[in-house]
DNA sequence: CAGCATCCATTACGATACTG
DNA sequence: CAGTATCGTAATGGATGCTG
């Protein structure tokens, strides 16, 4: 079996330890791109170039490379029209969209705070960059 | 200004744009050793072995750059007792603890869905791997 | 104990070119 | 349009040795 908590934990998977599969998991959810494609398709379903567009300064590559791994982890559902030319739809499965949105009120924490973040990278800045 | 959204939007940071210092704040938080980090932080202070031996398979060097970024961005707050030896305490600040609360929630959903990515994962790999 | 400095291997990533 | 394949570089991260 694949659970790895200790003893009498209650959850069967913990992040913590080192060879747990969620780890992994998390980090497609959490990574650089992934967090950003699954924000973005919290909003709706977009195509492959939308997609490109919308999550900035994102590679052909990485993004062909994330939408895979996304959709092997049963987050992301691929709908591919056979047409000419191909049009291709990606949205979050109900799984998806579960964690897609505890990931966008993080999301949303982190962007609401920034002012504080500046002001305390400007603090810390100043009692160091001075020595 | 430090502020990076399209003209008329109701946020001030926008992760999505590539040039926004909310991103790389969200890498901090949900990079591999930042989330594990916060939250271990979350169920209480602890010290800088303490934390080694918490988040499973971090490397000195990797903890300790994690920390000096989320010390940083202030939501870790660093105290440290001069005795011999030294003794450092690590704890979350209330913003810290705020964003700490949003990515445990997500940890959470993701390591309470293992078994249904593992499925997914299963199916997948069928898929592709027959061929 | 709590770290920093250095070296080195691995990996991630981006640019480019090509296919159905 | 929606990708895959290849390549060179940049960033990541681990191991080791040293310091206060």
């Amino acid at each position: 079996m694949t659970a790895c908590s200790e003893e009498h934990e209650e959850l069967a998977y913990n992040v913590f330890a080192k060879a747990c599969p969620s780890r992994g998991t998390l980090e497609h959810v959490t990574g650089r791109w992934g967090a950003l494609t699954l924000g973005a398709l919290h909003e709706g379903s977009l195509r492959f170039n939308e997609l490109r567009r919308r999550v900035d300064g994102v590679s052909e590559k990485m993004l062909s490379q994330t939408l895979h791994a996304l959709e092997r982890d049963g987050l992301v559902h691929r709908e591919a029209q056979p047409t000419n030319p191909p049009r291709v739809d990606y949205e979050l499965t109900p799984l998806g969209r579960e964690i897609a949105g505890r990931l966008l009120a993080l999301i949303e924490s982190v962007e609401g705070s920034m002012d504080e973040v500046l002001a305390a990278r400007g603090r810390y800045d100043e009692a160091r960059g001075a020595r």
